[in-house]
DNA sequence: CTTGACATTGTACCTTGGTACAGGGTTTAT
DNA sequence: ATAAACCCTGTACCAAGGTACAATGTCAAG
């Protein structure tokens, strides 16, 4: 029905107006109607499609990632199969990069901790663990000289 | 001593030659000496610059991060609060991209887990869910009409 | 009728951490 | 002495997801 401009559009989906030619640019929005003076006209149904791209954007998928959404979006006979598996490797995605963090965090908070405790005479624990190779407490801290 | 060629020191680290490259021009690492042909030429000091950047780089300091490290590095008396505070940052926000992930995780979770125990016939509940805003289930689930 | 707020295009730029050439010169081993 | 395996430089390119112009055209209000 309302035939928005490109400027109300974005402005409706909260995203910036260029990022709209981007997304034509990149195939995730057909390109649109335009008006005789050239302007692109939107529908509702570009409404819906920019919303979601970001909820699925939300939960980790990536505008590649969101190309194949988007196609299996249209046939109508039971894509879910297909959804499924992308959403089940997009969560093993996820949860590597979890993992990563946590290790980082783990190795980060003892660090801090270390730092924290040493005697104020000491070099900084912090940067000189930064000299050698990185390690995990949890299996050899029997070296406690 | 060991005057180390370029790829010697990328070998010895790891790294790639050009990251080497990569990391003079970024400031990482002072311009080496030269041979009277123009190869850089390394020392075992270059070597535990390179571990201690790898090392700061595997808890999520970035490379800017790291030259205010080496930066301190350097001083010898004692920049362990402002390491100290630096790490703390960084702490936070490594919790602050695991909160991110561990959102996606749930909602991802919840959308697989609705799409197992979707009745055959019905829409894939996936992609119908990314038309609409995306909630958190733990509020308002009461709508099961 | 003019001003301001919109729109169009192409192109370049941003971040982060590198990698990959091309077109030369050098060193090492055979 | 010649080929392989290095090294040098500058520049361009990659992912990912946009953002930011400049130069120009259009539309609505006053």
């Amino acid at each position: 029905m309302a035939n928005l401009k490109r400027g109300e559009l974005a402005r409706q989906c909260g995203v910036n107006g260029e990022t709209l030619r981007y997304y034509e640019k990149r195939k995730l929005l057909a390109p649109p109607v335009r008006s005789s003076s050239g302007y692109r006209l939107y529908s509702q149904d570009d409404v819906a499609r920019i919303r979601f791209i970001k909820n699925a954007q939300k939960v980790g998928f990536t505008l590649s990632d969101i190309e194949g959404l988007l196609k299996l979006r249209v046939e109508k006979n039971r894509p879910c199969e297909s959804v499924l598996a992308k959403a089940q490797t997009k969560l093993m995605e996820v949860d590597k990069k979890l993992a990563g963090l946590k290790a980082m965090r783990k190795v980060l908070t003892r660090l801090i901790d270390q730092c924290e405790r040493a005697a104020p005479t000491s070099q900084c624990p912090i940067l000189e663990s930064f000299e050698y190779a990185i390690e995990n407490p949890m299996k050899k801290e029997r070296r406690l000289t």
